[in-house]
DNA sequence: AGCTCATGGCGAG
DNA sequence: TCGCCCTGAGCTG
């Protein structure tokens, strides 16, 4: 989004408003003004005007930003945040954070983020000392924003499926290869997931086509092995896939091919 | 039409 | 741990 942002309005003096309302005062003192550019560490995503004024922005669990050109049709709820420029309008709702906030707020906010894989300056050694410190699960510490910072839910189940690693075990436990290849892992899965727009996780020897299966996608729209597939046939081994809630968010796993390791 | 849930995270208790 | 924020999609009826 963040690309998309700075590739449609970056550099160029924009339409700034609210709608909805909620954001109007801000929205009315960036009107008209340029915008820089647009950059996102982890879920946060910062559109930065001149001069040095931020949208500090966080989508939550049901925030959409939404890009459209031309007469696209527009959902019918009014945006809290609509910005525009030579006939593309971008649109945001529901979002957790939308605030104008300064170069200080946004390095506290990142100052207090972990490792990104999508980031070239991302410090996947941070992120080790953290797991190899704690007796927490790997599942919760990969969704902890602290370290590392834009895994979410999918990409949590998947890649430790991926790596037949079993949600619960502590970080501690975790072994340094396997975080290791974790994490590169991440980083190659996220940087296809920002190229396609979508969460794919499944390996090229057990897509549809090869496996000479149905095609699974998602309501999300990727292709994944077990994350929302609760009871269905594990893609590899046909076990029934796993689900609990932890920390308030559903998990999901293979009990056969995901081990303490 | 109404209900439930969701790629998240905060503050209260 | 729970309730809440807030929108939209997928279900039920």
């Amino acid at each position: 989004m963040a690309r998309d942002l700075t590739e449609a309005f970056g550099g160029r003096p924009v339409r700034v408003s609210s709608p909805q309302g909620r954001f109007a005062v801000e929205a009315s003192l960036l009107d008209g003004t340029v915008l820089d550019q647009a950059e996102a560490y982890g879920k946060h995503l910062f559109v930065e005007f001149d001069p040095s004024r931020i949208i500090g922005i966080h989508l939550g669990l049901i925030g959409k930003f939404r890009i459209l050109a031309g007469s696209e049709p527009t959902p019918p709820a009014p945006p809290r945040l609509r910005i525009s420029a030579g006939g593309v309008a971008a649109e945001l709702r529901g979002p957790q954070v939308c605030q104008l906030i300064g170069d200080a707020e946004r390095r506290a906010v990142m100052a207090r983020l972990g490792a990104d894989p999508l980031r070239a300056d991302a410090d996947p050694e941070l992120a080790w000392r953290r797991i190899h410190g704690s007796s927490r699960s790997v599942a919760s510490l990969l969704m902890d924003q602290g370290v590392t910072a834009g895994v979410g839910n999918i990409y949590r189940a998947e890649v430790l499926f991926r790596h037949r690693v079993l949600p619960h075990l502590p970080g501690r436990e975790l072994s340094r290869l396997k975080w290791n290849r974790i994490w590169a892992d991440l980083v190659a899965l996220m940087e296809l997931g920002v190229r396609d727009a979508r969460v794919d996780t499944v390996r090229p020897e057990h897509t549809p086509e090869a496996m000479g299966r149905e095609p699974r996608v998602d309501r999300h729209g990727g292709e994944v092995y077990v994350y929302r597939r609760a009871g269905q046939a594990c893609l590899v081994c046909g076990r029934g896939v796993r689900t609990e809630v932890l920390e308030g968010r559903n998990l999901y796993w293979c009990p056969r091919c995901q081990r303490r390791s």
